[in-house]
DNA sequence: GCAAAAGTGTTCGTACTACACCCATGG
DNA sequence: CCATGGGTGTAGTACGAACACTTTTGC
C-alpha cells in the first residue's frame, strides 16, 4: 500500500517528586550520549513485544532504579519530525508522582547519572524534553485541582502544613489556610492519625492520612473533588 | 543497542457530529477489510515524513472527504500488542467536532462506505475501536462541562432550543432551560443575531451566534466557562 | 382560540470568601 | 515568658437550584 514505515515509538516517564516545599522532577544524564549530553527524561525504545505501559516501568527501572505502580499517559509527540535528529521517534510521554523519600535513586545501565531537579531549575534538556516537561507541568496543575493528586506526592502520614504547602508550590498561589482545611476536611478523605509531628518546634501538630477507599466511595457515588483558590 | 524496532504508528479519527438532536460518529469501511470487515473509524499508518497531526488529516480527507481544521489528540492505544491481529500496531486517536450539514462524505480511496452512526447505535468495530470510540465520548462528555465545544457541532447560527438539546443529549440528562439559559448568556459569549428561525410552529425564535473573540479575550483573564447541572 | 415552542423573574439555600485570635509546646 | 507554628469560628456574599406562567406565532 505504502513504502516501508520507517518510525521509531519510544516512551518518556516525567516522574514528579515532592519534598522540603519543593517540586522535583527526575532527570537522568546518558553514558553515549549526543556530542552535547545534555540532561533528559528517563524512557527508551518500546520493544515489539511490550505494551506502552509496560515500556515506561522498565525504562524508568533500568535508567534510575525507580520503581512506580501508576502511569498517567500525558500526549504523544509526534508533530515535529525531527525532534530527535538521528531518526523518525515519535515518544509517547507518562507522567509518575512519587514521594522521593521513599525511592533510591541509582544510574543504570546506559545511563551516567541520575538526579533530581527542583522544577524551576531545569537546564535546556535533549531532544523537545523541555517542551514535554512544560507540558507535564500544566497538566499537573491542573489535576491538582479537581484530582486529589496531592496525597501521591506525600508520605503516609503528613502535616496538613505540608500539604498547603504543596499546592501553594505547585500551583504558585497563595491560599487561605482556614479555608483549604475546611474545604479539604470536608471531602471526608482525610484523616487524623493518632500520631503527632516529630518536629520539636511551636505547637505539635496533628499527623493526617489520606482514606483512599472512602475517595473511591465517593467517586463512585458521583461527588467531584475540586479545590479552587481564591 | 536492541533488535529491530518493528511497531507500526497509526492514526485514526473520531469525527463527531450532531443533527437533528442526535449525535453521530463518522465510521467506515474497508474495502479488501480483513474477512469481517466490520465498520471501523477512519484512520492509517502515519508516513514516514508527516506529523502526527498531518497523517489524520490526510487520512480522514482520503478514506471520508472530510476536512476538518482542528483535531485535538485523545489518546495512543499501545498497549494491548495484538490490537491489530496483522503487526503490532499503535494508534495514536484524535477527535473532531463538525456540523454534518457542511460537509459531504464520500467514500475515497480504499474505502468502501462511509456513514454517520448514531452514537447509541453503534455496530460491533474493527480492532479496539469500540473502545477507542467510548473513550472518545467520555472525553466529549469531560470537555462540554468546561469548555464551549458545543458551538463546533452547531450551524454558525443556532437556536437556543439546539444548544439546549445538545447538552442534554451528549450528557444524556435532563436540564433546566432557565437556568441553563441565564448561564450561557451570563458569561457573555453568546450573542443574539437579529434572525429568526425559519420554523413554523410556536412562537418565533432568535438566532444566537457564538462569539469566539469574546471567549479568547475571557480565557485570557482566566475566566473559566463551567456548566454544571442539577 | 388552540397548539406549540419561546421567553422570562424570584425565592431559597448552600458554599465560598475574608478575616484575627488563641493554643500547645520547647527553650 | 517568649517564639514558633498549629488550630479554629463567624458574618457577608454570590452563585446555583428550584419552580410556572406569559408571549408570539400558525393553523
Amino acid at each position: 500500500m505504502e513504502n516501508l514505515q520507517n518510525i521509531r515509538v519510544a516512551v518518556d516517564a516525567i516522574v514528579f517528586g515532592y519534598q522540603n516545599g519543593q517540586l522535583y522532577v527526575l532527570l537522568i544524564q546518558q553514558k553515549f550520549g549526543s556530542a552535547e549530553s545534555y540532561w533528559a527524561l528517563p524512557g527508551g525504545l518500546v520493544k515489539n513485544d511490550e505494551s506502552l505501559n509496560d515500556a515506561v516501568k522498565r525504562e524508568l527501572k533500568e535508567e534510575t532504579n525507580v520503581e512506580v505502580n501508576y502511569f498517567e499517559q500525558l500526549f504523544t509527540f509526534g508533530d515535529d519530525i525531527t525532534r530527535d535528529p538521528r531518526n523518525r521517534v515519535i515518544s509517547v510521554a507518562y507522567f509518575a508522582l512519587v514521594d522521593p523519600s521513599k525511592l533510591e535513586i541509582k544510574a543504570d545501565s546506559d545511563v551516567d547519572k541520575v538526579q533530581w531537579f527542583q522544577i524551576n531549575e531545569i537546564p535546556k534538556l535533549a531532544f523537545d524534553h523541555n517542551l514535554i516537561l512544560k507540558k507535564a507541568i500544566e497538566r499537573l496543575k491542573a489535576k491538582l485541582s479537581y484530582e486529589p493528586i496531592g496525597f501521591d506526592l506525600l508520605p503516609k502520614e503528613f502535616l496538613f502544613s505540608e500539604l498547603e504547602n504543596l499546592y501553594c508550590t505547585i500551583l504558585e498561589k497563595e491560599i487561605e489556610r482556614r479555608n483549604f482545611r475546611k474545604k479539604i476536611l470536608s471531602f471526608g478523605i482525610v484523616e487524623e492519625t493518632e500520631n503527632y509531628s516529630p518536629i520539636k518546634t511551636g505547637r505539635p501538630a496533628k499527623l493526617f492520612r489520606f482514606n483512599k477507599l472512602k475517595y473511591k466511595e465517593l467517586i463512585k457515588e458521583g461527588i467531584h473533588f475540586e479545590i479552587k483558590f481564591a
